[in-house]
RNA sequence: UCCACGGUAGCUCAAUGGCAGAGCGUCCGGCUGUUAACCGGAGGGUUGUAGGUUCGAGUCCUACCCGUGGAGCCA
């Protein structure tokens, strides 16, 4: 029982036949002039609550006559078992008290548009889809740490504010650092890798940034990511872990979360299936199988949302499209030692269409190479000083990846657009509310 | 930045170049088992903005603004 004496609706079983108190707010009413029913939520989920004109206090009476959709109430009556109340419980109503009287509420019990929606999203978040995604979400990414710690990792963050930019490809924000330029990070590997000889295997979880004006289902501005980095760990090593965590998150979403799921209207079959061991398909034989499909790529060419699409169709579980050329990659990626034109990374391709939810691949390790790649990269080198002090003072092998928690939550959760996937979504051109 | 589509009541949408409408929500009235309840009534509009064509523009033309989907980039 939590700091006060009253019932979370998703208890309610617990108590039929008793009195309880429900604190929450109206969140529809029908009404046959002297009975009401009133549909209350409060975050764990809804409940009927019928009030007879005769049942009832005249004050109380009075009271229900002026709610108003999402008013906030306090209620007290009996729990008892009834088939014709949504959910298989109602409460009959014995008393109430207003908390406040809402205003006429924008968010009708009917479709709505896209920018209405996002425009009224402080009020969207509770409607019972938006809370089944974010229940689903803080699941993920519980499920998500959850694994790691029992796999010994630490979370060791990292920090928003960077003086440069991680990767030097994409577009980042800029700010100002007490007349310095400082940019929001767009991926704390970096620095995790310098946490992982610390402490061996890590983990960080952080908002991501990119300034690119993307504007599709795939895309936000603001997003969250975890990296795991561990030290010794091979490309291999890597992949095994990936596969084995994936496994067990799904699988434990699965079991925890079946309603929510179904308030979402996910079809978990495809879910069930995902079981380690993964496919793993090699660039190079991805580009024969797109070419053969008529979505041919020179080689050297990144693989486009359309292309990711098609590699996934053929099948039933995630797969990894892995050892890309280097010139696609990020300049930290350790080659192929049997082709030195290609690097040990591996993106995860959801199955469905999702597309690519994990990135990771084994890191340089060699002082000397990854010097050069900076150079190669025209990264500033003073910049990286750091970060090729790790290859200076005890350098060992290490591996790592990123994770997208609401690409990855778009896919469990069966989405058609990111933007549903996170609290407020950061979009192109919308920073509101 | 580029390509395509769109913008009419609080919301979702109609309206051959010819009186700007419906459903839902809101307000008023009715109803003691409702299931996005139902029935009757009322209120609600600078048709994104500015200009143009026309006897007449929500509708056609031009520019701009805003939104949606996609591309590039990526998680």
């Amino acid at each position: 029982m939590g700091a006060a004496d009253y019932v979370a609706i998703k208890d309610l079983a617990q108590y039929e036949g008793e009195v309880v108190e429900i604190r929450g707010w109206l969140y529809n009413r029908r009404s046959s002039g002297k009975i009401h029913f009133l549909l209350i939520r409060d975050g764990t989920g809804v409940v009927q609550a019928v009030a007879a004109a005769n049942d009832v206090s005249t004050t109380a009476w009075e009271q229900l006559e002026q709610l108003t959709q999402e008013s906030s109430l306090i209620i007290w009556g009996t729990v008892s078992r009834d088939e014709r109340s949504p959910g298989g419980f109602e409460i009959h109503l014995q008393d109430v008290r207003v908390l406040q009287i809402a205003d006429d509420y924008p968010l009708a019990l009917k479709e709505h548009g896209v920018e209405f929606l996002l425009n009224t999203r402080h009020l969207w978040l509770r409607s019972p889809r938006q809370v089944a995604l974010m229940r689903l979400r803080d699941r993920l990414m519980f499920e998500l740490e959850c694994f790691l710690r029992q796999d010994g990792f630490v979370r060791v963050d990292t920090p928003i504010l960077t003086p440069n930019a991680c990767e030097g490809t994409s577009t980042l924000f800029e700010t100002d650092y007490f007349g310095e330029t400082a940019y929001l990070t767009q991926s704390g590997q970096l620095y995790s890798e310098a946490t992982a000889a610390a402490l061996g295997k890590v983990y960080c979880f952080s908002p991501a940034f990119r300034a690119e004006k993307s504007k599709t289902r795939r895309h936000l501005i603001e997003f969250w990511m975890i990296e795991p980095e561990m030290a010794f760990y091979t490309y291999e090593d890597n992949l095994k872990l990936q596969e084995e965590l994936m496994t067990q998150v799904v699988g434990n979403i699965l079991e925890h979360c079946a309603d929510e799921l179904e308030e979402v209207g996910r079809d978990i079959k495809p879910l069930e299936r995902v079981k380690a061991p993964f496919p793993r398909i090699s660039y190079d034989e991805a580009l024969e199988q797109l070419a053969r499909e008529g979505l041919p790529l020179e080689w050297g060419d990144d693989l486009g949302a359309p292309h990711e699409t098609a590699i996934a169709d053929h099948f039933d579980r995630p797969v990894f499209v892995e050892r890309f050329p280097a010139q696609t990659k990020a300049f930290y990626m350790e080659p192929d030692p049997n082709r030195p034109e290609l690097v040990l990374a591996a993106d995860l391709l959801a199955p469905e269409g999702y597309g690519e939810i994990i990135g990771g691949s084994e890191r340089i390790h060699d002082y000397d190479l990854l010097r050069e790649r900076i150079r190669q990269h025209e990264l500033p080198e003073s910049e990286f000083q750091w970060y090729l002090d790790l290859r200076r003072f005890g350098s060992v092998p290490h591996s790592g990846f990123g994770l997208g928690i609401e690409r990855a939550l778009t896919w469990v959760a069966g989405l058609d657009h990111v933007r549903e996937s996170i609290p407020f979504p950061r979009l192109l051109n919308r920073i509101r509310p």
